[in-house]
This record gives C-alpha cells, sequence and structure tokens, in this order.
DNA sequence: TATCCACAGGAAATCAGGGTGT
DNA sequence: ACACCCTGATTTCCTGTGGATA
C-alpha cells in the first residue's frame, strides 16, 4: 500500500510502469464477470441447460428450473454462455435474459423495479416510493408489450438469500406465476443457488413450480482447474510471461479449498499483478504463493472495513478483551458489556441490545472471523464461547483505519479492570 | 431431581430515512 | 402539505435449553 510517508514520487513511479514488463493481455478475462469463448468441464451442465431452454426457439415456454453448486463452479458463467448462443441461433423470437444478484438486489421491490427498468433501459421507476403492486401491474403491461412473442428468462443468482424471508417468498411466488397474467409474452425463472438445502425454507408452493427440475454444478478437482486456468491464461496474458508450473500451482492452491475455480483465477491475476508490480518479465510461483496471502488478507480487511460501525464496534470489543484480558474466555455477555462501555464513549452511536449483539456476533461467526461454540456452564447458564480467528496485531491494523474506532483502541474494559469478580454471575471464575 | 442461570435465537413490531403521487 | 410506500436496523417479546448446584 502506498502512502504518501516518505518519498514516492508519482512521476517516477507511472514512468517506471509504462517501461516496465507487461504481464497482461487483457486483464478482464481473469475477472469472474468474463464469459469465455469455451467452458472446460461443463458439456453436461451446457447441454441439460440448452435442452431446458430449448423450445423458445421455437416459441415453446420452458419451465422454471433451479441451479445447485457451489461457489466458483461455474454457474453463472454457463448460463450466460447458453444464454449467448441461444440467442445466436433465434432470430424472430429474440428471448430476453435478465440477471438479477439476490445479494445485490435483495428486496422484492427492487427485483421488480430492475427487471422493469432493465427491459426499458432506463431508471423509470424509482430506488424506493412506489407500492409493489403498482409495479407488478407496470411491469406485467411492458412485458406484453416489449416482449411480444418471446420468452423472457429471469436469472436469480444466489436465490438462496431472499428465499428465507416471507415476502422473498412471495417475490418468487409472484414471478413464477407472471404468466398467468401474460397474453404474449412468457417467462422463465431460473434460480442459482449455492446452497444444496436452501430448500428447506421455501414456500411449498414455490417448490411445486421451481424445485422440481434442478441441475448439480459438481466443482472442479485439481487438473479441471488447470485446464481453465490454463485456456483463460491464454487469453489474459502475454506469450511466455506464465513461469512453468504456476498455473498448476494456483490450480492446486484453489483446490484445496472444494475446487473453486473464481478463486483460482483471482489467484492468477493476483500473482500477474505482484509480477507487474515489482516489474518482473514472469509471473513465478513465488508470486502467486504470495498472491494466496494477500487475497485472504485483502478479504478480511475489505470485509471488515465494509461492516457497519456497530459491528466493527462488536469485533473491536472482542479485540480488547483478547487484548487485555489475556487467557480470559470470552463469553457474548462480556461482548455486550464492553460494546456498551465503548457506544457511551463515542458520541452520536446508540446503545445496542443484547439481542442485537447476539446477531453481530453470528455474522462475525460466519464470516469465519471469529469462532463461537454454544456452551453450557451448568447453573451459571449458556452462552457462546468466542475466539479471534485472526492475529491481534493484524485487527488492530485494520481497525486503527477505522475514524471512530481508533481512538479507543487503547481502552481498558471495566470488566477486567478488576479482574477478581465478576458481578452478577461467576462464569469468568468457574471457566478462568 | 428440581431448579435456575445466562443466554440463543425466532417472530413480529417499531422507527427513521429515503421516496411517491395528489 | 398529506397520506402512504419500501427498506434496513433495531427493539420487544418470547420460548427453549444444558447441566452444575441446592
Amino acid at each position: 500500500m502506498l502512502t504518501n510517508k516518505d518519498n514516492f514520487n508519482i512521476d517516477d513511479f507511472y514512468k517506471k510502469y509504462i517501461n516496465g514488463p507487461q504481464i497482461f493481455k487483457k486483464r478482464e478475462a481473469l475477472e469472474p464477470s468474463f464469459v469465455p469463448y469455451e467452458l472446460p468441464h461443463r458439456d453436461n451442465e451446457i447441454e441439460q441447460i440448452a435442452g431446458k431452454t430449448a423450445c423458445s426457439l421455437r416459441g415453446g415456454v420452458p419451465s422454471h428450473f433451479l441451479i445447485y453448486g457451489k461457489t466458483g463452479t461455474g454457474k453463472t458463467a454457463t448460463v450466460r454462455f447458453v444464454s449467448q448462443k441461444l440467442a445466436q441461433y433465434s432470430e424472430e423470437r429474440k428471448p430476453w435474459w435478465i440477471y438479477i444478484n439476490c445479494s445485490i438486489v435483495s428486496t422484492p421491490y427492487r427485483i421488480l423495479a430492475h427487471i422493469y427498468n432493465t427491459i426499458v433501459g432506463s431508471e423509470q421507476i424509482p430506488p424506493t416510493g412506489l407500492p409493489k403492486d403498482v409495479i407488478f401491474k407496470k411491469l406485467l403491461g411492458l412485458l406484453d408489450y416489449k416482449i411480444k412473442n418471446s420468452v423472457c428468462f429471469f436469472v436469480l443468482d444466489e436465490i438462496d438469500l431472499i428465499t428465507d424471508s416471507k415476502q422473498g417468498n412471495e417475490i418468487l411466488y409472484d414471478l413464477t406465476r407472471l404468466d398467468e397474467n401474460l397474453e404474449l409474452c412468457k417467462t422463465c425463472l431460473i434460480g442459482i443457488s449455492n446452497k444444496v438445502k436452501f430448500k428447506e425454507n421455501l414456500d411449498p408452493r414455490v417448490i411445486s413450480s421451481l424445485g422440481e427440475e434442478h441441475i448439480t454444478f459438481p466443482v472442479y478437482n485439481a487438473q479441471e482447474l488447470r485446464d481453465i486456468l490454463e485456456s483463460r491464461a491464454h487469453i489474459a496474458f502475454q506469450e511466455d510471461t506464465i513461469s512453468e508450473g504456476v498455473i498448476g500451482l494456483c490450480a492446486a492452491l484453489a483446490a484445496e479449498e472444494h475446487g473453486d475455480a473464481r478463486k483460482a483465477l483471482q489467484l492468477l491475476r493476483k500473482a500477474g499483478e505482484i509480477a507487474e508490480k515489482n516489474h518482473h518479465k514472469t509471473v513465478t510461483g513465488d508470486h502467486a504463493r504470495k498472491a494466496k496471502q494477500e487475497l485472504e488478507r485483502d478479504h478480511i480487511i475489505d470485509y471488515i472495513k465494509g461492516m457497519p460501525l456497530q459491528a466493527q464496534l462488536v469485533l473491536t470489543a472482542i479485540y480488547l478483551i483478547s487484548k487485555f484480558g489475556k487467557d480470559r474466555i470470552i463469553v457474548s455477555g462480556d461482548i455486550y458489556e464492553v460494546h456498551s462501555e465503548l457506544t457511551n464513549m463515542i458520541p452520536g452511536i446508540s446503545t445496542l441490545t443484547r439481542r442485537r449483539i447476539s446477531d453481530y456476533i453470528n455474522e462475525l461467526h460466519s464470516a469465519d472471523i471469529i469462532s463461537a461454540e454454544k456452551k453450557s456452564m451448568g447453573y451459571y447458564g449458556r452462552t457462546k464461547v468466542l475466539q479471534l480467528n485472526i492475529e491481534l496485531k493484524f485487527l488492530e491494523t485494520i481497525l486503527r483505519d477505522i475514524e471512530k474506532v481508533k481512538d479507543v483502541l487503547n481502552y481498558k474494559p471495566i470488566l477486567i479492570q478488576n479482574n477478581k469478580v465478576r458481578i452478577s454471575n461467576s462464569t469468568f471464575r468457574r471457566l478462568g
């Protein structure tokens, strides 16, 4: 990271950069959004999706279906790939494909607005304000008017993110029933999920129209990952810039964690960037290993910096307890207390309830920043015992960058100051 | 063995902040 | 100005629970 601390000269930097070795030819080819001309090891899945959607070429209506598979198994890329091919073969009845990433477009209103705005090509529906049913009616009119005699595919990526709420199920139900209210246009819903068991909290009515047919994407093994990297590297890098074995190494590193192709590609890109930054002519195994470390760090940093302030304060509370309470066991009650102390010290920040803190703890847990284990202390109640999963020093550097947090990083929480006894329970004494 | 602690975590309600059309 | 809409964050209310202790 470049800061303006010593003598960084931006002119020199750019000159050096321009004259330095050129590694990339087409960096975008390593981005997740890139749709390649060929998809290695996905013939089977391509065939299945093509099979399910082909009837649209002859005016038929494909039935809704689901796609399962872990992250980085090529689900989205394959759908995009098939959709592009399909478009080549449909001259009169050009189908529409509308992609909705439920992690971004996450509410019923916004899903409807997104579909509408995508079709008209401008932001006609404002981000909020209108009643849902009004948009729904407008959308029906639009579909019939604009997509006459053709099929509109809705691809809901990360669909599992909306199915745990009542309204999420509502909107899915509405979308699967669109056709009943349409005269000329037909629709097909494709749900993509990386959780296999997400059907559990799916409305039975939705399952019956969406969940009966599905396609499952298996994870890639190391050899398959290698093939994928090989073909992308060919597009992305200049000739002879990748040294022997780098591709295999990236594939192997990514295969360690369930064969995630997105990660493998990221790794390769990062390795290239590291080489480029250091003005090396070729990408080496060292670059790849370094890339792995940096990616992990970057991910944690981005995640923490992107959290809401209250969540950052919860993490800070955990940080302070770990820092000052050597060997002390961290339980949720302690976090609540320390968090309350912190919010009282920082102006403009409200104190939260236990319930809310509990949710934030869960979020940190599922982000793997902390580990948490439910534990019973018998007569002394039940709680969660937590532990930081990242290094204290590293966490400190991240927290230091957060404006409202950095001033409290040396605060010694009260419950640690009078270490000997906990007032309302003896959890500490018993466990410590 | 009944009790009781210190929470976990689900469901629904509330609030504030961004909007709408009339 | 007014009545109403949607959302995200949070609170309120609540039921459930493992196991040491009385």
